[in-house]
DNA sequence: TAGATTGTTAATCGATTAACAATC
DNA sequence: TAGATTGTTAATCGATTAACAATC
């Protein structure tokens, strides 16, 4: 019975990008900007303006004004609801090592509405320490505090030979999203969300395009 | 004159996936295995089989064989090649933080074709000493000395920021490819290539999966 | 031979971009 | 009013998937 707007057909491509328009959006408040257009935030992130126009319509409540352009504050609060940004869910973090640190401390991950709660490792020298924050167990509790946490999300940030056994223990536990660090494909249930951040298949991109630039100069 | 097919035309979403095939492939020949079907590929990654032989035939010298499949060892080699892992390119990690740690940490970009020959930080705390057996320079020796190494490859992992000055500083230095790990737009002049490495977009991605999953079971 | 597996052509799908009328 | 900017419809582009003949 409300007016609220349905918001599913939002496509993966949009969504990736949403993230992005809310930074710019955000410095954009900061600077004390009360409206901003499609035609500038494409100028500026290199983005196509109808393509920011839809990305926007998508989500936002208020539909832009002829001549003015979108209400910045408004926009950020639509992102900040469509992604989920103004409550926090809870993650575990597997893996203490170099990445788990950078990961754990972070602290910007609560902008993004993820709460690290725990970390966990197998070296007992890093059991019982804290990094950004965030308290370390043993291994071979983390189903198991998983589990009584209610905890939906797992990240995992360990040496690829121990990524999969992470994964399965994380399933054990009950998590339903696995956002995964670990250069190796994880098996598991249908039923659970996998990412893999894979920075070997952003580098073949950068990499491609570098030897395009160049070749284009010969 | 030889017989080199030519590797243009290979498809951005292709390039995405060579390095999963690439990691599939050295497990499967760790194995032991000498030939493996594009069928077999597909279901163990989770791909589309007509997809991953697309793929493969867009990088193989040699097709693969009826009933048999394609030659492991021989992929693996197509995919070095093509993604130039059997040589390595120079590149400069701006920021000796935690992140910074974690990538100079991770030996397994040399495998990938990247070479990290100096770090560079602001803080005189961090300016002499090493992170992963690579050494940190003061910030203010950036341009100079990624031009007097005739590097071309910038890896930005400092807070958001000092990324835009990082950036400025690199292409000062001649860099054309910029991996940008910080969570902000870099703007940089058009012939220069940059990947962000968007955590909060595949953090959105996996999110919203995550909230499908739930609702489908309502 | 029979059947698993290939490569290719055509159909489908999803995302981007162009064109343009509506409007503040 | 004139013009900047919007939202929408149609065209284009690129990637994925289905269908199927070729082949070891």
């Amino acid at each position: 019975m409300g007016n609220e707007k349905e918001l599913l057909n939002v496509s993966k491509a949009t969504i990736g990008r949403l993230p992005a328009y809310h930074r710019y959006l955000q410095e954009k408040l900061d600077a004390g900007e009360k409206t901003v257009s499609s035609t500038a935030i494409a100028e500026d992130l290199r983005l196509n303006a109808v393509q920011v126009r839809k990305d926007l319509a998508s989500i936002a409540r208020e539909a832009g004004k002829p001549k003015l352009g979108f209400a910045v504050a408004d926009l950020i609060a639509d992102i900040d609801r469509f992604l989920g940004y103004d409550n926090l869910n809870d993650a575990v973090l597997v893996g203490a090592g170099g990445l788990g640190k950078a990961l754990a401390g972070y602290g910007g991950f609560k902008h993004y509405g993820l709460n690290i709660v725990a970390a966990f490792d197998t070296d007992p020298a890093r059991v019982g320490t804290s990094i950004g924050g965030v308290k370390v167990f043993a291994a071979e509790e983390l189903a198991r505090l998983v589990r009584r946490l209610n905890v939906l999300i797992g990240i995992i940030a360990v040496p690829k030979e121990a990524a999969q056994s992470a994964a399965d223990e994380l399933v054990k536990g009950g998590v339903r999203a696995i956002w995964n660090f670990a250069p190796v494909h994880l098996n598991v249930p249908a039923n659970i969300a996998v990412k893999n951040e894979d920075m070997a298949a952003s580098l073949a991109i950068l990499s491609k395009r570098l030897a395009e630039i160049l070749n284009s100069e010969k």
